[in-house]
DNA sequence: ATAGGGTTAG
């Protein structure tokens, strides 16, 4: 056992020590310091020293003058930045007159460990205008910061500071740029700096082979990691892992399985993260049967109790569909590991089992263990996926609470919920929180942040997230262009369509299905029909399914109905409920009976329990004052025991999202709502508006039917809104069906009369009402 | 006194 002096006492180990600290509180601590300050680095160098330790220690330096000591002070800013007290840290920098490489290192090596890698590359450049410069161990961790945001400009900036430094034949400065290009998606520049290096290592080879398999550059990857072991080089088994993973990361799931088994064969021993690799990519692929297959590898192996392995089990029955499965392997675990339990409230939520996931999340919350962020991610993921949005926004206040700081995935993860029931002010409230955390510039924040703005109603803030993108993939233009076709916005969609293939980003289905949803949006039917047909003439894609339901819609909404059907006919599948649906819905338009009536009945048969499509034909009926058939058509609902979807609207008052029932009976403010809606009611009627009873279903006299369009949540929502935000304050509302031709005119006269912008999004897509006139120019 | 590259749950 160790034993030193300290402040003439004998400690035995520093846990005594500390003791003897918390026992003598500052007054008799401050004296043995006082006594002894030679002691004190001593002190402070040692492995335990508690943050209350440093800042009694601060306050002693302070009040000595020690402060002018450099060694001292790097040690205190040291000691606060590796406990995370950035402020602290900061401040103490700011204090030393001539700060060091030492001060300036601690700080961004502390900022990186929590990949706060904005704030690192900002005191790295407060450094250089000091002009200190880094020294081979500063700038790997510098690198990697830029590879962190990703920042490819900054990454090229500091290789070029690299070459002048004479640093750049480093092997870990080397690994590290590599690995920056290859993470800021130039593949290319990588391989080229891989081609100037005349000695490379394994880790060299694994980052580029890693890299060419997250592409899913196979044939690259497979190439290189043969010419690897030409060269001489072994792969130890890190560099199979980077294989697996890559090619999992790049959705080439049976390339990772295959991968495995031949290592394997070669004989190479797996290791916990080859396992954990391969379970994902079995689950991905749904293969039960090599997913038992490994299952019982592992036991033989030995590796079942390895926590990793464990939670990559429950993982992978998961995605295999296999709920019994996978509460066996959770039951028999060590039911305290914190990564099981994230497996299998992550499983029960994949499965749909949203309750039991909330359950299961609750009562680990309630035990000892001690939740993490990838837990309460996973709950949070479980919610804004499975419409409990409101629930996702609580649980993140309550993680907050709890202490526990956000990260890259639990914003993306977050900001659906936000923007399903445009909770703008909370999704703004996250962007914040990205900036902050210095996570803003990640790609998977950036598009997510797009597509919260867009469902917001904001898509002027969607284009400017997406300008200020460093990097961008598939999917963030995917999400600006889904923003601008939500927004009737085709002229912006096809621009958007074209910009991308000029930047090198290939489109994909999804491309397609937004570039037609926004030529539908406006009847640009000559535009749909090009686009629609340059998928497979041009760019080697089948049309599926979902877009021959955009053309079908494109061409019904346009009025050319008969050609929407000729299309159906023709198709290569057999249309699903979606493409008849998109039929229906236009003849509604229209009002179309006869294929209204065709579209229908094949409705009834592929889903008989939607109540929608029996109130779409009903209403053609009635705007026919077709009664007889209204009552047929009712009579069905009712005999199968079916009711129409109550209307739903919600709209974000003072930071709080409220919903609104159509017909609601018990609002607090329903009073003040109905005068409202009736005072505006009279003015329309001044100026020449009369209701518009087509978009009531049920013959009832007119009175009754005047009633039943004042009880439409959109309006509510919106005289709501009136009434508890001040004159001129933009409305954004959010409705759970279509929006009603009544709705339309009524909110355009409102946004004139009562000078407000209003924007309604509804099932389809938006509608910006500004001074009498709507986005839509009428068209939807 | 600070500290380095490749693989690693959501």
């Amino acid at each position: 056992m160790t034993s030193f002096h300290f402040g003439g006492l004998l400690f035995y180990d520093l846990s005594d020590m500390n003791r003897c600290w918390r026992i003598a509180m500052t007054r008799q601590a401050l004296y043995l310091l006082d006594r002894f300050n030679h002691s004190i680095l001593h002190f402070l160098n040692s492995t335990t020293v508690s943050l209350s330790h440093t800042r009694l220690a601060h306050a002693y330096i302070l009040k000595t003058g020690l402060s002018n000591d450099n060694h001292l002070t790097t040690k205190l800013l040291s000691l606060y930045a590796n406990n995370f007290c950035f402020l602290d840290a900061n401040l103490i920098l700011n204090s030393i007159p001539n700060p060091n490489l030492f001060c300036f290192s601690t700080l961004i090596h502390a900022f990186s460990k929590l990949n706060n890698f904005g704030h690192s590359l900002r005191v790295f450049s407060q450094m250089l205008t000091h002009g200190i410069l880094p020294d081979s161990y500063l700038f790997p961790s510098v690198v990697k910061a830029c590879a962190g945001l990703p920042s490819l400009k900054a990454g090229r900036q500091l290789h070029g500071i690299i070459s002048v430094s004479g640093f750049s034949s480093d092997a870990f400065v080397q690994a590290s740029l590599l690995h920056m290009y290859l993470k800021c998606g130039h593949l290319r520049e990588a391989h080229k700096l891989f081609d100037g290096l005349s000695q490379r290592d394994m880790v060299i080879w694994s980052a580029l082979i890693a890299g060419y398999s997250r592409f899913g550059c196979v044939d690259e990857a497979k190439v290189l990691f043969y010419e690897m072991r030409n060269a001489g080089l072994e792969p130890n088994t890190v560099s199979w892992n980077g294989m697996i993973t890559g090619f999992n990361h790049s959705g080439l799931y049976s390339e990772a399985t295959s991968m495995f088994q031949k290592m394997h064969l070669e004989g190479f021993q797996p290791d916990s993260a080859t396992i954990s690799s391969v379970l994902s990519a079995i689950g991905d692929l749904k293969d039960f049967d090599m997913g038992i297959q490994v299952h019982s590898y592992v036991v033989k192996q030995g590796l079942g109790p390895d926590k990793c392995i464990v939670s990559a089990l429950i993982d992978m029955y998961g995605k295999c569909s296999c709920t019994l499965e996978m509460s066996e392997v959770f039951n028999e675990s060590d039911q305290m590991d914190v990564g099981a339990c994230n497996a299998l409230v992550t499983g029960l939520s994949r499965n749909g089992l949203v309750d039991n996931s909330m359950e299961a999340f609750r009562r680990f919350k309630g035990q000892e263990l001690e939740l993490n962020i990838v837990s309460w991610t996973s709950i949070i993921a479980c919610c804004s996926q499975n419409g409990k949005d409101m629930d996702a926004l609580e649980l993140f206040r309550e993680m907050q609470l709890e202490g526990l700081k956000p990260n890259s995935i639990t914003i993306p993860c977050l900001l659906p919920a936000c923007g399903n029931i445009a909770a703008l002010m909370h999704g703004k409230a996250a962007h914040c929180f990205s900036i902050r955390i210095g996570i803003s510039n990640d790609v998977y924040v950036g598009s997510a942040l797009i597509d919260m703005y867009a469902k917001c109603g904001r898509i002027e803030l969607s284009q400017l997230c997406f300008d200020k993108m460093p990097n961008r993939n598939l999917v963030s233009w995917n999400a600006i262009m889904k923003g601008y076709a939500m927004h009737g916005k085709a002229k912006e969609t096809m621009e958007m369509f074209h910009e991308m293939q000029r930047s090198g980003q290939k489109p994909d289905l999804i491309s397609f299905t937004c570039v037609l949803s926004a030529c539908s949006q406006k009847g640009l039917t000559d535009e749909g029909w090009f686009y629609f047909n340059s998928m497979s003439q041009e760019h080697g894609i089948e049309a599926r399914l979902e877009h021959y339901a955009c053309m079908v819609t494109l061409l019904g909404r346009a009025g050319k109905l008969e050609e929407a059907y000729s299309m159906i006919k023709r198709m290569p599948f057999k249309p699903d409920a979606c493409v008849w649906g998109a039929l229906l819905s236009s003849c509604r338009v229209h009002n179309n009976v006869g294929l209204g009536e065709i579209a229908a009945e094949h409705l009834f048969k592929l889903e008989p329990r939607n109540p929608g499509n029996y109130i779409l034909l009903s209403n053609i009926y009635a705007s026919k004052s077709m009664w007889n058939e209204v009552d047929r058509v009712r009579d069905m609902m009712n005999s199968m025991g079916l009711r129409k979807n109550p209307g739903c609207s919600w709209i974000e008052v003072k930071n709080k999202v409220h919903m609104l029932l159509a017909g609601d009976k018990l609002h607090s403010q329903r009073k003040q709502i109905i005068e409202k809606l009736n005072k505006l009611s009279v003015e329309m009627k001044k100026s020449g508006y009369f209701p518009n009873h087509n978009f009531v279903l049920q013959d009832v006299d007119v009175q009754d039917k005047d009633e039943i369009l004042c009880g439409h949540s959109e309006k509510l929502a919106i005289a709501f809104g009136l009434l508890n935000t001040p004159s001129g304050y933009p409305l954004r509302v959010i409705k759970n069906l279509r929006i009603c031709g009544d709705c339309h005119v009524v909110i355009k006269f409102i946004s004139s009369f009562e000078g407000r912008e209003i924007s309604v999004r509804d099932t389809n897509r938006f509608h910006h009402f500004k001074d009498g006139v709507c986005s839509c120019e009428d068209f939807w």
